[in-house]
Formats: C-alpha cells, sequence, structure tokens
DNA sequence: ATGTCACAAACTTTGTGA
C-alpha cells in the first residue's frame, strides 16, 4: 500500500506567488502539484528553490501567458510537452505537460478560456479540448493510469457556479464545453468531487468584487483519474485556505489523497 | 461599479488577458 498526494493549481504567475507556493508545499505536502499560468518561462523557473524542498520539477513556458509545470517528490520521468495534432492561435501554446511520478501517467493542463461565444477563442478551446480527448484516448490504451489535472475552464454542472442565471449565454458552462467534459468521463475518466467546504465545491473566484467573501465561485480545476486511481481515492478536497490573505491567487489548489495498492 | 490582479509596453499610466 501507498499513498499518495495529488494536487492541482493554477496559481496566476509563479514569480508572483512563489512565496505562497513554498509555504503550501510546506503545509500540505502533496506528493504531487500540477500547476497552470506560470507565466514563467523555463529559463526563469524557479526550480532550485523547489529542488531544495524535495520537488523535482518539469516545466513549459515562454512568456508572460499561459505556462504549466508538474513538481514531484516520488520521481518525474519521461516528461512531455504538448499533446499530438494540439491546436494553436495560432500556433501551439505553453498549456500541457506530462510526466510518470510513481508509475502514474500524470497530466497538467490549462484549457483556453474561450472568452466568449462568439469569439474565435471559443472554437479554438473547442478544438483543444477535442484533440485533448483524443491525446487522452491514446493515452490510456497505453495502459497506466492517468491522473488529468488542471484548469479546465468549464464547469462541469449547474452545481458548480454559484448562480447559473448569471452565465445563461457564457463560455464555462455551455453545451458543447460540458459535452467535452463528458466526453473525457466517457472514456472512463472519473471527475473527482472535492468535499463541499462552508457547502460550495469551488475552486475559482474573480479577484473583483469581493466574490470570494461573497461566496461567487465555480469549480474549473478538476481532477480527473483512470478507474483504477478513482478506486484508490481515499479523500479529496478544495484548500479553500489557500485563497484567503495576502496575494492569493485566484484559484486554490484542489487536493486528491490515494492509497494505491 | 467591470469594484482585481499580473504583466509588459516605454511608461510614473495604459492596454490586455483573465
Amino acid at each position: 500500500m501507498g499513498q499518495l498526494r495529488i494536487a492541482t493549481w493554477n496559481v496566476n504567475s509563479l514569480a508572483a506567488r512563489m512565496p505562497r507556493v513554498l509555504d503550501w508545499l510546506g503545509s500540505a505536502a502533496p506528493d504531487v502539484l500540477c500547476l497552470q499560468e506560470t507565466k514563467a518561462t523555463e529559463a526563469a523557473f524557479p526550480g532550485a528553490a523547489l529542488e531544495e524542498l524535495g520537488y523535482a520539477s518539469a516545466a513549459d513556458g515562454d512568456g508572460p501567458y499561459n505556462g504549466v509545470a508538474i513538481l514531484s517528490r516520488v520521481g518525474l520521468e519521461d516528461v512531455s510537452s504538448g499533446f499530438l495534432d494540439e491546436p494553436g492561435f495560432p500556433d501551439p501554446e505553453r498549456r500541457s505537460i506530462a510526466a510518470t511520478c510513481r508509475g502514474v501517467r500524470v497530466w497538467s493542463v490549462y484549457v483556453p478560456n474561450g472568452r466568449t461565444l462568439d469569439s474565435p477563442h471559443y472554437a479554438y478551446k473547442l478544438a483543444w479540448l477535442e484533440a485533448l480527448a483524443a491525446a487522452v484516448e491514446e493515452q490510456l490504451a497505453l495502459g497506466a493510469p492517468l491522473a488529468l489535472c488542471g484548469d479546465f475552464n468549464v464547469a462541469p454542472t449547474d452545481a458548480d457556479v454559484w448562480d447559473p442565471s448569471v452565465f445563461v449565454g457564457s463560455t464555462h458552462v455551455s453545451r458543447p464545453e460540458r459535452e467535452a467534459i463528458g466526453t473525457l468521463v466517457a472514456l472512463d475518466l472519473t471527475d473527482v468531487q472535492p468535499r463541499a467546504l462552508k457547502g460550495e465545491p469551488y475552486t475559482y473566484w474573480d479577484y473583483r468584487a469581493g466574490m470570494f467573501h461573497k461566496g461567487e465561485g465555480m469549480r474549473i480545476d478538476l481532477v480527473m483519474l483512470s478507474s483504477a486511481l478513482a478506486e484508490a481515492v481515499t479523500d479529496a478536497y478544495v484548500d479553500r485556505d489557500a485563497r484567503k490573505g495576502s496575494k492569493p491567487s485566484d484559484h486554490a489548489p484542489v487536493v486528491v489523497d490515494l492509497t494505491l495498492p
């Protein structure tokens, strides 16, 4: 039996968030942490500081937008950036990285936002999700347990937004986006449901208008596990406290605990 | 109040993306 704690966190700039990330690694002690929106080039990635805490890292980023990484203290092998036929806008962006950590194939993904339903960024988002599903299907065929983690920029159900009426006609809740999540579920991935804290399952709260303290959030950061891993889940929660205090990200980490056979 | 933040432009402020 082996315990494994996997987490995902959109940090909204690793440079801006590094003090909080270092604190959080110390307190939450994940074995594997997937990061999104690092906004860090590979040259600027703070690998040495993370290594001091015992975490190996794999990162992909090229500038002030996007950027993903995987930190692991249980091994980090076969690192791969992007995926087969990943769409771009127009060129591929730095939105996906994968590595094998203690036998688990871990993907850290940052799905395009989409902006508005009539935007070319929305069509790009749907194309990106479709290509992701195809790549995930190929990955699953290899047989290794898969943890697909990240900021999906989709709230899978109406229960995952504070007020569905506010989102009518918006991205993040549209039928095609939700169907794209459904496609991943149909590939036998489980969208792990975090324990509701304060009655809320949310992982993201806009910085504006005091939305965090008003409870106006969304669950858009997901951990999707292949069947063997899903069966091994012992706990899952959103670390809402990480959204509080000084200089927080607008996202909170999602933490999943597993007991592997 | 579309009320915040992070970033990079060539600025001591504005645009952009989220």
